[in-house]
DNA sequence: TCCCTCCGATCAAACGTTTTCCCTATTTGT
DNA sequence: ACAAATAGGGAAAACGTTTGATCGGAGGGA
């Protein structure tokens, strides 16, 4: 790497004046302006923005934040919600880690290299193990996961009481029938959800039935084509996320049967954009994920301040009710 | 700010030994590791990461990036391909302005004073004076604007094309009385598209006609629904954004006319989420965001290296054509 | 000629760590 | 009991930059 010694050794001047020069500080002739820039330029100096922050006494406090895919709005929102508590004092670094495990890992090493001071994890799916030994050196913050280390806090949306509401909603509105499209099982939220739907039903006394589907809109219509085709009875539909649940009216559509007077539908995510756009418009299940995020800034900023209080959070979702769910009709 | 030898002073060791507890280096009795974990604990002690890294060589390349709405998977996929080249050595710092001009320029100065190499500014709205002045310093890259300064390069759209594409395809579908549904006049990309707009229409022999409306659903579904009552003649709608378009779509159907058969719709940016999901699924513009994003991160990287070649790059869009665009029918 | 000023450039300290080398006790081995 | 090994700790250099102090010399005024 080429530093300011280099550049001063072959211009022949000192490295303070080079360092005037590339700042536009003090004084110095033309010529050996001139000549300093040209050298810079040819050697390519690029420099170095730790030794320069040190030198001017910059002192920065460095949150890392790892989220799977930026082009979620989910992710989006869960990052705003971190600048905006973080705001222009505190950096964060946001990596996108493309949903590879091996990448995620990798970025967070890389983050506790560089000596960020917390990192915040927004991903469910990461590896236990390095949790613990990021957690050794610098706090971390964890959405939709439970661990009991020291340093670690986690934030949580109760996922049970989203699908309980959902499902509870769906059978108050005259829905019996009602089936869950379900993630696949590994995941700590989809596991939660099938629990709250369950719950809901069985308060009812009525027999729940789950069929773990996947997470877009192709997987929920091919699904939902194929229960409908069967003969499956069923005039309610719980699904597991905006777009699961998008597939299956699609294939409702196209059964002919009628939103929501033949068959009920409720989302989970609430994605605004997508559950207004639909026709009929879909009700969806609310996290207030802007909100966590928020949360999960402050708590990291208390972690690093030594000034933390609760070790997790739970927050609670709301159902917003569109015209997907609006009641059935009952056949005269 | 509390340092090393602050500890090393109350707890009466030297700073080489604080600095081996803390990174669990070489060898400490366990009484003084107790003693500076609880003093470093009690002072609050926050590593000064430039110290860090500049003792341990470490060498950053950082580039920052400036969007205005993170939420949006527009800027979402720009974010993404810009990571996607920058990859695990080069450190992007990503913040979001929430499109409020002011935080814009501080954060950008911000990023200039940490010692950002390069700056990548994904807001056409960006004041002019602030990029001339940041690209005396370091290299910019800015999206859909043009600039003769000597450090900065734009990636445009050929937002222009794509207009004219859009309009022409359903013009060459049946459609006739084609409006334009356009942004406010002072934006880049609005005035462009409908440049575009009018050079199809008019070369098909066409009388254009231009209605400002705005960027949400809302604007563009009551700008449509009082076009529908006025009596105006339409049978194509191209929109200057994919939600006006979906706007408009719904005040169509609420006014008792049908997709495609009576009017034809087009919309811009193509967010597939969106116009796949929509019924009928929406025919628009597309535009390559991730591979843009990717070009800002290597150009820029060209940039600080001094290996630039072009000063100016420009995509085409391509037009997806879906449901809402299928061709008119005649009635005999 | 001498003194003062000002310009252009250099010197050297400082920023906060890490890390290597070295020193002193103490322990271990014989 | 004496040499050798080792544990525990400190001193100091190095990382690359910025910046205030300093210095030599040119030019100007008396």
């Amino acid at each position: 790497m080429v530093t300011l010694k280099d550049i001063a050794r072959i211009a022949n001047v000192s490295v303070s004046t080079v360092s005037k020069v590339l700042n536009g500080k003090g004084r110095v002739s033309e010529k050996k302006r001139r000549e300093i820039l040209q050298v810079a330029k040819e050697l390519g100096y690029v420099p170095n923005l730790h030794a320069r922050n040190m030198s001017k006494k910059v002192r920065i406090l460095t949150i890392g934040l790892v989220i799977p895919d930026i082009t979620n709005p989910f992710f989006g929102k869960l990052t705003r919600g971190v600048q905006k508590v973080c705001g222009e004092d505190v950096l964060v670094i946001t990596v996108d880690s493309f949903r590879d495990l091996d990448r995620e890992e990798r970025v967070i090493r890389k983050l506790l290299f560089l000596g960020a001071h917390g990192i915040i994890i927004g991903n469910s799916r990461v590896n236990d193990e390095l949790v613990k030994e990021v957690s050794r050196y610098i706090p971390v913050v964890v959405f939709d996961k439970d661990y009991e280390y020291e340093n670690v806090v986690s934030i949580v949306l109760d996922n049970s009481y989203g699908a309980y509401l959902a499902t509870k909603h769906l059978i108050e509105r005259g829905y019996r029938n009602v089936i869950h499209l379900g993630g696949t099982h590994e995941l700590y939220v989809s596991l939660k959800r099938r629990e709250g739907y369950e719950a809901a039903m069985r308060e009812k006394g009525l027999s729940p039935r789950v069929y773990p589907v996947g997470y877009d809109e192709e997987k929920g219509y091919k699904m939902m084509r194929k229960l409908l085709k069967s003969g499956e009875e069923i005039d309610g539909v719980f699904s597991m996320n905006d777009l699961v649940a998008l597939g299956a009216m699609r294939a409702i559509r196209e059964f002919g049967k009628k939103i929501p007077e033949d068959i009920g539908v409720v989302g989970f995510d609430n994605d605004e954009e997508l559950c207004e756009i639909a026709s009929p418009s879909l009700s969806s299940v609310h996290q207030p994920v802007e909100e966590m995020g928020e949360t999960a800034a402050k708590v990291m900023l208390d972690m690093i301040n030594g000034t933390l209080k609760v070790r997790k959070y739970i927050f609670s979702p709301r159902l917003v009710v569109r015209e997907s769910s609006g009641g059935k009709k009952v056949n005269l």
